[in-house]
DNA sequence: ATGGTTGCTTAGCAA
């Protein structure tokens, strides 16, 4: 089983690019965020012609979530499910060929000492409340997406220039930690123990070609899944060419 | 220190 995430930074722009994507790789699933549309202006009719099926939970301009799959997906959910009411499209599941695959986009936080910053991590803690409600470590569970927190030093080409950031900050990292030690893996750095892997490079000041990445793009499973799983890696080349988004897709591959 | 880019929407925000 081939699992995908990718942050598209809207699926419009990157049409012609998640084509490419499906007919190159032929992921069993892919999660998708930062949308950017409505679930009704979705291209259903397109990737439904790549060969998979699409959950969507939409938004205007902002945010947007998505789980593609070949095969059908069951009890699909959209939102954290509890009783915060939260217009902020950014989380969606579905069972695929009996995986619970959770899709996030989480909040970056802009800056730290913010409101925004503040929701970041109350969102994070609301992810782990939801997995200890409805989920079990037990379960064969796949958690994936844009977490916009780089776990540790290891994963970001200049640390200390990104170590206030709300990509890097000690509380970021600690609401990581917290929805890891609820019996998840990090099943990306399982396959690259090092580090000095990214899957995100900004748009500006040159980023990509200077090599200045960040790892925020994550894959964790359950114990179970962790287990199963057998090779992961960034596809770096979707950074490449004309009209990439900012984020490179991140792949994992289970027995 | 600042500014740099992209996308959505149409000048300003978010990342």
């Amino acid at each position: 089983m081939k699992i995908a995430t990718w942050n598209v930074n809207s699926v419009r722009a990157r049409e012609e690019r998640l084509l490419n994507f499906l007919d190159r790789e032929q992921p069993d699933v892919v999660c998708l965020q930062e949308l950017k549309v409505r679930e009704e202006d979705f291209p259903f009719v397109i990737v439904e012609s790549a060969g998979y099926r699409a959950q969507v939970y939409g938004q205007k301009t902002y945010n947007g979530v998505a789980i593609l799959s070949r095969h059908e997906a069951s009890n699909v959910v959209r939102g954290m499910g509890d009783d915060v009411d939260d217009p902020q499209a950014r989380l969606i599941q579905a069972e695929v060929a009996g995986v619970r695959i959770v899709n996030g986009y989480f909040p970056n936080g802009r800056a730290v000492g913010t409101d925004h910053f503040e929701y970041k991590l109350s969102w994070m803690k609301r992810l782990r409340d939801m997995l200890t409600r409805d989920a079990s470590p037990n379960d064969e569970l796949v958690l994936c997406g844009d977490f916009n927190v780089a776990p540790d030093d290891t994963d970001a080409a200049n640390p200390e220039k990104w170590s206030d950031s709300v990509l890097c900050h000690a509380d970021a990292r600690a609401a990581l930690s917290q929805l890891r030690d609820w019996g998840l893996e990090d099943v990306f750095r399982k396959h690259h123990p090092d580090g000095g892997v990214y899957s995100w490079w900004d748009y500006r000041m040159l980023a990509f070609p200077k090599g200045d990445g960040l790892r925020i793009d994550h894959i964790f499973g359950t114990p179970s899944m962790a287990k199963r799983s057998a090779a992961a890696r960034v596809d770096r080349n979707e950074r490449k060419g004309k009209k990439p988004s900012d984020h490179a897709p991140v792949i994992a591959e289970f027995d």
